[in-house]
DNA sequence: GAAGAGTTGTACT
DNA sequence: AGTACAACTCTTC
């Protein structure tokens, strides 16, 4: 057997949108940005959620998580295994160091940079953080730039990520 | 406050 | 292997 990897996809909505989520034995390999449609959520996670099987009860947890996550409800995602096998050393290590950051707080990109390995790497940091397919999962609208003001982000993401901070921080209070 | 230079990692040719 | 691009940060005008 080779090989075509079994994965499996599940797209559920929560109090911010339609969520896609795609994975495999190992954990979550991808999942999208809450979006207006499933449609739109498994667009998000294409070409992987193309070879994925639809097995909602295989991710159970991870949806469970998620949809209290946007419900506001102030869940640990690290609990979530992840699939980062085909991930470069610095990105994981990025992601790794994301997801450590706690619920309401922020880092910069350069604090990232510095914990995955090369404090001078902050903008492969940035791009560890824009190639991020684990969205939620990995938190990065926790990473802001050192100025404390939200560096890119490049377009739509930007009302989101400003809300799920907002919310983060309100859970703190 | 705005503009320019410097560094590192990834993707593509 | 070399080139182009990127969600950065620091220095300087």
């Amino acid at each position: 057997m080779t090989a075509v990897e079994r994965t499996t996809y599940d797209v559920f909505e929560t109090d911010l949108g339609w969520v896609a989520v795609v994975g495999s034995e190992h954990g979550v390999l991808r999942a999208s940005l809450p979006e207006s449609s499933p449609e739109a959520a498994l667009d998000a996670v294409q070409p992987e959620v193309g070879l994925a099987k639809h097995d909602p009860e295989r991710h159970a947890d991870s949806r469970m998580l998620i949809t209290a996550y946007c419900a506001g409800e102030p869940v640990n995602l690290g609990d979530v295994p992840i699939d980062t096998r085909r991930i470069s050393p610095f990105f994981k290590k990025a992601w790794e160091a994301c997801r450590s950051i706690p619920s309401g707080e922020t880092r910069s990109y350069r604090w990232l940079a510095e914990q995955a390995g090369n404090v001078r790497a902050t903008r492969g940091a940035g791009q560890a953080m824009a190639r991020n397919k684990l969205a939620l999962l990995v938190p990065c609208h926790r990473v802001i730039g050192s100025s404390g003001a939200l560096h890119g982000f490049g377009g739509a993401g930007l009302p989101l990520k400003s809300r799920l901070l907002a919310m983060e921080s309100r859970n703190q209070h």
